[in-house]
DNA sequence: TATTTTAATCGTAATATTATTATAAACAGA
DNA sequence: TCTGTTTATAATAATATTACGATTAAAATA
């Protein structure tokens, strides 16, 4: 038990849910909301700005960029990261096509 | 360790964190779905459909429940029910709010 | 070369999540 | 009333997630 068992869904559904499981913890919110406002940073740059430590701050970092949602670039001792716009976009449009989805007669009676 | 502060984000980060994670689970996604396409159903209807055991569907909705993105009549020895149409709106803004953010001059040098 | 800086990874602990079986509660129908 | 149906909940087990400190590795700099 504790493991979800992907076979009794579609790979779309479980490819909706990997994306919203993804996003579904505030440090990783916080980062990307990072990433978006200043361009670029460097893990320091986060862990200075969110206040978790060093090693969690690459933990979450290595999630997204595992996921390919953001990428890095070694810069001397730094790793420069940016979100990949490529991916951000397949991501909004994935979710949107689910949450866009019509209801129709609802309501219980 | 193991808990997350939340604390360290802000409201909305949070809600928009806790709304993404609702959705990070294939059951609950599959769940939703249909409803969304048989417009209402009981729980039984959905154990046979996903083939869970009946403690588990209930157990996601109840998640759902509590969320508020589902409601539940009780009709005789069942339970009807339908997504929340004012709940499932607001989810969608909030997510959308945040997948739909405009990527400026991104990419790392 | 030795030191410092930066980030990744390892090891570990605490907690959360997911799933199951068993049981209880509420109602319908014989 | 007794029985079957349906759902919720309790108890529990397995696994996943989150966080931390310590360590390592790589590059910059003194």
């Amino acid at each position: 038990m504790g493991v979800t068992n992907k076979k009794l869904y579609t790979e779309q559904q479980n490819r909706i849910a990997d994306t919203f499981k993804l996003l579904g913890h505030p440090a990783r919110i916080s980062i990307l909301e990072f990433l978006i406002d200043q361009n670029q940073c460097v893990c320091n740059d986060l862990v200075n700005h969110i206040g978790l430590a060093q090693a969690t701050i690459s933990q979450h970092l290595r999630e997204l960029k595992h996921f390919g949602l953001i990428q890095g670039e070694i810069e001397g001792t730094s790793v420069c990261y940016c979100i990949n716009a490529k991916k951000w976009s397949e991501i909004h449009h994935l979710i949107h096509s689910f949450t866009n989805q019509e209801l129709n007669n609802l309501q219980c009676k």
